[in-house]
RNA sequence: GGGCGAUUAGCUCAGUGGGAGAGCGCUUCCUUGACACGGAAGAGGUCACUGGUUCAAUCCCAGUAUCGCCCACCA
């Protein structure tokens, strides 16, 4: 018998993660295995990263949206893709440029004291080093990123893409400039598009205004943003409300301003809410703009960018939430307050990014024309060429796309993709495009504003494979295979792809103009409780502190076993020691077998090995074809779950004990224990390895003496080792030393406290076949001289007589062989209920009738064995 | 107001029209020659409630309650 020489170094006794991550990751990059090529011939499978922000550090849910990646990517190269993970990164406008901005508070600094240049320029310095963080995190993680490839949504290429779709947009009539009415936010003092804004049930106050003749009473409004009636310019009743149809066509004297306004009739009102007056204020609300449209009344601003009053008169320069006490004040002075001030909960809507009130204000801005972008989107999703998993998710997809507004694009901001429009000294436009020279010449000048961040991330899936050109990266992996995100950024993010990528591809089939293929929702990680992850709670976890503690393999680990579809993901710190616990279990179980000489080499034929291992091989492919049929379905948490339990539950507790016999036989029962080791971690090492890579890593080459797991081929199931009598014969096997085990327990006999027993059982069945690892498994020796049993265990056909002379504990037998004879006359009962129904007889399918057939007959050979046994007991 | 989902062991969650599961936690025993980041044996649940369908419901249907998320122009 040779030994192996690769495996000659011992593995220390415990997995120490440090010790191997940063020397294995920079080796993988270093050989380019994450490198794909797009001119091979191998199926392509692409992924794009969702491009981190570059905001600040990665936390927990991006540690949790990469480990998916990279596992569905590791898995698909090993398939033999040229898979290819994209990385990079997002400017992300907004938010980039209040931490900036953040930044500069703290010396008493506005980005205007800066000026334009010179903060853009602060900010490229803050992407520079919070980039750098985030790809140094990545590499933490060990992810599988092809790092030549590595874009970022400013960088020059993308930059010219945006200019591209927008000159095409422009061009087709969907982009276009307009005077509406905008979220804005008075802090970040910019526009916001419509999901920018989040709304929360906030407390307010609602206040009854009476308008005109302070004695008639007739016409009385209720408003809870009180300051902005001093924009009214009109009043508004539903033109079907015959309470108020003689005064339609009337004026009403609006207080405080002295202004006369008309009272209109519009169907937006609702006759039954409140007095069924309402006022109306184009200038600052959405609906009374539509109405102002409607019945050609002025737009009034009476608040500037800041939020104050700008309406002559006592409040000008109040902020607003000041402007509105008092001008409930001087209405009061006036009498004008009908009803008291009431508590009075409402939606309001808030800026996403620093939480101000949004105000909505009139204002000229840059658009897109939603309509046949959605459709197509929509469309795309209908005729299954994009498939959204979970498919729960769709009815939320449709409600979006159906019933999409124009987005807003231009931000009021400095950090971001400048808008590629010229405006001459007569107030004309030119849109220019990548390849246009922009027009020169007194008068004309590039419009100020910026574009929304998800503009340009709304180009990624084909932006970073070098579109608008016609390269050969882009004929390769676009469509994209697969895209994996977060369910919450459906409409912010994958909307607009699905919408960019079908119109920037439309010269396409149909099927090859999305963006991607499939879209796998995943869910948010959350506390161990359930609870959102927030720094301000106090329960956010960087993953750097859990990466140094436990390794990336538990961290990963622990995130894959919580991810079910489009579910939130509870993570809390224990559960990554759980995975650490089993990172190093499968290191020991490695280092055991190497140290027992196992091998991977070809399988003896069946018919020469044991039941155990053809017991561990027909699970090993039953666990394949599991893993696989999961992968498929995007279920990490049964496909950790299925490996966790494979690996611990039937390889280390029971195939490796088992193996400890044959192996300490030595000879050929010996090395076909070694080849069918070798073989198991072979194939499991491989099945693991997109989930826990270091780990995997370490020993698959430690095992094997190749150079890379990365690179090796994926498990393909063999059908052919499935064994069921294989399975029923160590199932007896397990049932028999369970109980043994058990009955040693209740005895109180010590776990290595050697007892005499004679086990009698089939000559040819499988206990007496592997008597020996039975005995090494419950600690029984063989009988010797002057044997004589004190107890009888009785399992089926089996008889174990053991020498309990010096037990400890009869009693508690006793208790638990009544417990459970109680239990086995239960289930005797309700079997034999069943099957003296006629009804169930004539019903229910011949299987079912069977099994329970088969449930009566195990009960009743309990009954007697436990019967037996409870005779048998001393005393 | 519309849509989606949840309610199963102390906690976090899987699951199935016909014998209730996992991880962690808990109890007892064990420093056994892969592993104490370990081993063995256990305790613990009327599967939210009420009806219905069915031979059979934790699972299907209807309703109730509680909770969560998304969308929506309610002054």
């Amino acid at each position: 018998m040779t030994e192996p020489t690769h495996n000659a170094p011992t593995l220390p006794t415990a997995f120490v993660p440090a010790d191997v991550e940063g020397p294995l990751y920079e080796r993988w990059v270093e050989r380019g295995y994450f490198e794909a090529d797009e001119k091979s011939d191998k199926p392509p499978f692409c992924i794009v990263i969702p491009p981190p922000n570059v905001t600040g550090s990665l936390h927990l849910g991006h540690a949790f949206e990469h480990t998916l990646i990279d596992a569905l990517v590791r898995r698909r190269r090993m398939q033999g893709y040229e898979a290819l993970w994209m990385p990079g990164m997002d400017h992300a406008g907004i938010a980039t440029q209040n931490v900036v901005e953040r930044e500069l508070s703290k010396q008493g600094l506005s980005r205007h004291d800066l000026g334009r240049e010179a903060f853009v320029e602060k900010v490229w310095e803050w992407k520079a080093e919070s980039g750098g963080m985030i790809l140094g995190q990545m590499r933490r993680l060990g992810d599988g990123v092809a790092w030549s490839r590595e874009r970022f949504t400013m960088d020059e290429g993308l930059s010219r893409a945006v200019q591209e779709i927008f000159k095409r947009l422009y061009d087709d009539g969907l982009a276009y400039r307009a005077e509406r009415i905008i979220n804005w936010c008075v802090r970040c003092h910019t526009a916001l598009s419509d999901i920018e804004v989040e709304h929360s049930e906030d407390e307010g106050e609602l206040v009854s205004i009476r308008y005109g003749d302070p004695r008639s009473g007739q016409v009385v409004v209720a408003t809870t943003r009180a300051e902005t009636m001093l924009g009214d310019t009109a009043v508004a009743v539903h033109p079907d409300d015959e309470r108020f149809a003689h005064l339609v066509g009337t004026e009403v004297e609006l207080p405080l301003t002295g202004r006369r306004i008309p009272i209109v009739a519009d169907s937006h009102v609702d006759p039954s809410f409140g007095t069924g007056m309402v006022k109306v204020t184009p200038g600052h609300d959405p609906n009374d703009f539509e109405i102002g449209q409607r019945h050609g009344l002025p737009s009034l601003m009476v608040l500037d960018e800041q939020g104050r009053i700008t309406a002559h008169g006592p409040f000008l320069g109040l902020d607003r939430f000041e402007a509105r006490p008092a001008v409930i004040a001087a209405l009061r002075e006036e009498g004008r307050i009908v009803a008291e001030q009431r508590p009075y909960v409402h939606s309001v809507g808030h800026c996403s990014r620093c939480k101000t009130v949004i105000e909505p204000r009139l204002s000229l801005q840059w658009w897109v024309r939603v309509g046949p972008l959605a459709k197509a989107a929509g469309d795309a999703v209908r005729d299954g060429r994009v498939v959204i998993h979970p498919t729960e998710m769709e009815p939320r997809w449709f409600s979006w796309v159906d019933d999409m507004h124009d987005w807003c694009v231009s931000r009021q901001l400095w950090w971001g993709h400048r808008i590629p429009v010229w405006y001459g000294p007569g107030g004309e436009a030119v849109c220019v495009g990548p390849d246009d020279d922009p027009p020169s010449g007194a008068g004309w000048s590039q419009d100020g504003d910026v574009l929304d961040t998800w503009f340009s991330s709304a180009l990624w899936p084909f932006s970073t494979l070098g579109w608008p050109d016609d390269t050969p990266a882009l004929a390769k992996f676009y469509p994209n295979q697969v895209l994996v995100t977060g369910y919450d950024i459906l409409f912010f993010w994958v909307a607009r792809m699905m919408m960019f990528g079908l119109y920037a591809h439309r010269d396409r089939s149909p099927d090859d103009a999305v963006p991607f293929r499939v879209i796998a929702l995943h869910g948010m990680v959350r506390d161990e409780r359930g609870k959102k992850m927030s720094k301000s709670f106090g329960n956010a976890v960087d993953p750097i502190d859990w990466l140094d503690a436990y390794g990336a393999d538990a961290v990963r680990f622990t995130l894959a076993r919580g991810a079910n579809p489009g579910t939130d993901v509870p993570v809390g710190e224990d559960w990554v020691g759980a995975s650490r616990n089993f990172c190093n279990k499968l290191w020991n179980a490695t280092r055991f077998a190497l140290l027992n000489g196992a091998r991977v080499g070809p399988l003896p034929p069946a018919s020469d090995l044991s039941a155990p291992d053809r017991w561990i091989l027909s699970r090993l492919h039953a666990t394949v074809v599991e893993v696989d049929g999961y992968y498929e379905d995007f279920q990490f948490a049964k496909t950790s779950e299925a490996l966790f339990h494979f690996a611990w539950d039937e390889f280390c507790d029971w195939y490796v004990e088992l193996a400890k016999t044959p192996l300490a036989a030595g000879g050929d029962a010996a090395e076909r224990t070694r080849l069918v080791l070798g073989h198991v971690l072979d194939v499991l090492l491989r099945l693991l390895h997109p989930l826990t890579p270091f780990v995997t890593e370490t020993l698959w080459t430690a095992l094997t003496g190749e150079e890379s797991v990365v690179t090796a081929p994926w498990p393909v199931a063999e059908p052919a080792w499935a064994d069921p009598v294989a399975e029923a014969g160590v199932g007896q096997v397990q049932r028999l030393v369970t109980e043994v085990r058990r009955f040693r327990n209740d005895q109180g006999l010590k776990p290595r406290r050697r007892v005499a027993a004679r086990i009698t059982a089939d000559a040819d069945g499988p206990i007496a076949l592997h008597e020996v690892e039975i005995r090494s498994l419950t600690w029984l020796d063989r009988p010797g001289d002057g044997f004589t049993p004190t107890a009888t265990l009785q399992s089926g056909t089996v008889r174990v007589d053991i020498d309990t002379s010096d037990a400890i504990d009869v009693g508690a037998e006793r208790r638990r062989l009544e417990k459970d004879l109680a239990a086995a006359r239960k289930e005797l009962a309700q079997a034999a209920a069943k099957l003296d129904n006629e009804q169930f007889l004539a019903k229910a399918p011949e299987e079912v009738v069977a099994r329970i057939r088969d449930r009566r007959t195990a009960a009743e050979a309990d009954i007697a064995r436990l019967e037996g046994q409870l005779a048998a007991l001393p005393g």
